[in-house]
DNA sequence: CGTCCTCGAGTTCC
DNA sequence: CTCGAGGACG
């Protein structure tokens, strides 16, 4: 589609022979104005002037010019499109401006409840709005200081971008210069970099002929495009640019244009159309809620016949000032709301349904889909829960079923379309014996799960134990993944954790696949996992129902591994049963109740951990692992916890509850997670009304939703840090 | 005994 | 992210 990128760079026309300089630079002039003027036609128009010959002629002409007198190669010639150094790494761009995500809203209701905010805000009873298509592209800001393009940069976590200016100039859309002689001083305009879907097509066949590996959905390509460190590669591509706002601006000198910014969203895209800068044309002003749905309803109907991907539309206060007047929450603009398509289904059919093992010997359905391209990726597995899931939505072998992504991202099946069934489909039936090691699988009363009853003799159950062991939050063993337990267990070289310890790097280096290096990457790996916390190793012991969570309670009550080895479980466990019968008594007839010991962890736990601890094999399985090394800071004999555990107290966050979603722009979840628990807070997985604080990210979960429900906090990640320096 | 709150466990794709 | 189930509490 690029007409300047399919210019033969070296073409030598007939108007070359310009001797002296001064005629070559008005040469240059007229010749980048005429390019520009056909670009202009021919991608923002989209009604070329001229024929691609005559274009090209224009083009080579130009570079051969520039080519003689490299004093003329400016910034902003159309040339730049083609070229482009090859660099080590992209380099980070601080946004002068944030950008900004949009909050979500996915039902009428939550636009409808939008709107009423707005306008009750603004006092106005019909709010007008510019209403515009979410593209499912990459968002940018392009830097023009005096009218000339000088960087790109891509959105990055909002703040800080990476700088793409040698790829954006290859983008045709994207002007290299405003048509204006009256020019902002600066002016950052925010859009979208996309490819469209014919493009998209023919850069898959291309890649297909070369061998090369082909990209996904669009919105890859166009990032991995854009991303390139080569922009000759980049150039190549067919990258599309829509502008959608503004950010940081700077007034030019006296002159209509650039003297200030329009006073609306919808006059600044006018604007940018007359600037050369490519806008959409699916835009449009609509007034109060009503005229919101009617655009949303007249685009989702048109989704399909768009030529590019778009996952909703998003709707501004059209007004800049009433926008300044609402203002902020946390990151997003309270003036501005996404509204998103549901999530995409696609039909596709049950070719199998076959069952996994688990940690503890879960055995899970999953149905084995023929490959289904939904939500911008191919699934071709979907969990089916358990057995009555598999009832309940009577899913059978050879049905077509209705497959989304379950908050875009795990793979659902909703539902059967019954009337497709061949008569040959296959009822699931739960197996009778593990596949993996033939042990009887039971399902107990009441419970909804079936199991392996193999315990560790299953040679799937040994691997997940390993995994779980491994496993960033236990011990954390970088390098020992899957395959490689895979591997290591299949040749019996490694049967429980404890026969990690004792790995050399000679034996490693015999494996298959398994060069020196790794081997002595791995041993280290396991070396420095050698010392953790009592947290942690408890953790990785996989004893059922003892998770993160409760075995940081176990490590803070007992203080000691020796202490829960050797407690009477079975004892505790029908005393807390006690305590808890005796309380409830006591509180009705208005007396003080008892301590209740272990708070968090009831009789059902305790009866797990007894049947673990009364194992033999796992108490020699830790012995091992202590002779081999392994080590924790833990408290002296006889230590007790102190009675009232309040020992966040004076801390800046004790007693806080947050909850986390979304990617944080700095810090990690672990991170987040471990910073808060440090200044004595409590990071929890559910909103709840003991909730105090939701951080949310970039791409939250509905847990927003769930917070503004019930009229939680939420802060960024800026407001957290705040929070934790106190 | 019911209800809310949490935690644990399992899962998919790149 | 979702589901199931344990734990606390009224």
């Amino acid at each position: 589609m690029s007409a300047a990128a399919s210019s033969p760079a070296g073409a030598a026309p007939p108007d070359t022979a310009l001797a002296d300089g001064v005629a070559a630079a008005a040469e240059a002039r007229r010749l980048r104005a005429a390019i520009e003027r056909h670009n202009y036609a021919y991608h923002t128009l989209d009604a070329p002037l001229v024929p691609d010959a005559e274009y090209d002629r224009l083009f080579g002409a130009l570079s051969a010019i520039e080519a003689a007198h490299p004093e003329l190669a400016t910034l902003d010639s159309p040339t730049r499109r083609v070229g482009g150094s090859v660099r080590g790494d992209l380099a980070e761009v601080r946004h002068d401006v944030a950008m900004l995500s949009l909050s979500n809203g996915f039902s009428d209701a939550e636009i409808v409840a939008f709107d009423r905010r707005v306008s009750d805000a603004l006092g106005a009873p019909e709010v007008e709005y510019a209403a515009e298509l979410k593209f499912d592209g990459l968002a940018v800001s392009l830097r023009y200081e005096k009218g000339v393009l000088v960087q790109a940069a891509t959105r990055g976590d909002g703040t800080t971008g990476e700088d793409v200016t040698p790829n954006a100039r290859t983008i045709a859309s994207i002007p290299l210069r405003l048509r204006t002689d009256t020019p902002p001083a600066l002016i950052d305009v925010r859009g979208e970099v996309l490819m469209f879907h014919s493009d998209f097509a023919a850069i898959n066949a291309r890649q297909r002929a070369d061998g090369a590996k082909e990209f996904v959905n669009p919105r890859n390509a166009a990032a991995g495009s854009l991303r390139q460190l080569d922009a000759k590669i980049t150039a190549q591509r067919p990258l599309r640019f829509f502008a959608y706002g503004v950010g940081a601006f700077e007034p030019g000198e006296k002159g209509e244009g650039g003297a200030a910014l329009p006073a609306t969203h919808s006059a600044l895209l006018a604007w940018y159309r007359i600037l050369g800068i490519a806008v959409n044309d699916e835009c449009a002003r609509v007034r109060g809620a009503q005229g919101l749905l009617g655009f949303y309803r007249a685009i989702a109907a048109k989704r399909a016949s768009l030529p590019y991907d778009i996952d909703g539309v998003v709707y501004k206060v059209d007004d800049f000032g009433a926008q300044r007047r609402l203002g902020f929450v946390s990151r997003a603009p309270r003036f501005a709301i996404a509204h998103k398509f549901p999530a995409e289904e696609a039909l596709t059919t049950v070719e199998d349904i076959v069952v996994q093992v688990g940690r503890t010997g879960a055995i899970t359905p999953v149905a084995r889909l023929a490959p289904v391209f939904v939500g911008g990726v191919t699934v071709t597995n979907a969990t089916l829960h358990n057995e009555d899931e598999v009832r309940r939505k009577d899913v059978r072998i050879g049905d077509t079923v209705v497959v989304r992504r379950a908050g875009d991202v795990i793979p659902e099946v909703m539902r059967v379309v019954t009337e497709r069934r061949p008569s040959g489909a296959r009822e699931f039936a739960m197996p009778s014996v593990c596949p993996v090691c033939g042990s009887a699988i039971v399902r107990e009363a009441g419970e909804a799960v079936a199991r392996c009853s193999g315990g560790l003799v299953c040679p799937a159950q040994r691997k997940q134990a390993l995994l779980h062991f491994a496993q960033r939050r236990a011990l954390d063993i970088e390098g020992l993944g899957d395959k490689l337990v895979d591997r290591l267990v299949e040749l019996g070289i490694v049967n429980a954790p404890a026969d990690i310890f004792v790995l050399t790097a000679e034996r490693l280096a015999g494996l298959e696949r398994m060069a020196d290096k790794s081997a002595r990457n791995l041993v280290d790996a396991i070396e420095k996992a050698k010392h953790t916390t009592l947290a942690r190793f408890v953790f990785a012991l996989g004893i059922r129902h003892v998770g993160e969570e409760i075995a940081k309670i176990l490590a803070r009550q007992c203080g000691r591994l020796d202490v829960i080895l050797d407690m009477d479980w079975n004892a505790l466990a029908e005393e807390k049963r006690n305590v808890q019968k005796e309380n409830a008594r006591r509180k009705n007839k208005g007396e003080a109740s008892l301590p209740v010991p272990l708070q968090g962890i009831g009789a059902e736990i305790m009866q797990a951990i007894a049947s673990f601890v009364g194992e033999p094999r796992n108490r020699t399985a830790i012995t091992q692992m202590r002779a081999a090394g392994i080590t924790w800071d833990e408290h002296a004999p006889g230590w007790r916890p102190r009675a009232n555990v309040e020992t966040a107290a004076g801390k800046p966050l004790a007693g806080k509850v947050f909850v986390l979603t979304g990617t944080l722009p700095i810090l990690t979840r672990d991170d987040a997670k471990e910073r808060i628990e440090a200044a004595g807070g409590k990071v929890s997985s559910s909103v709840s009304k003991k909730t105090d604080y939701v951080v949310a990210g970039a791409e939250p979960g509905n847990k927003v939703v769930k917070a503004e429900e019930r009229g939680v906090a939420i802060i960024d990640e800026a407001a957290l840090i705040i929070l934790l320096n106190g």
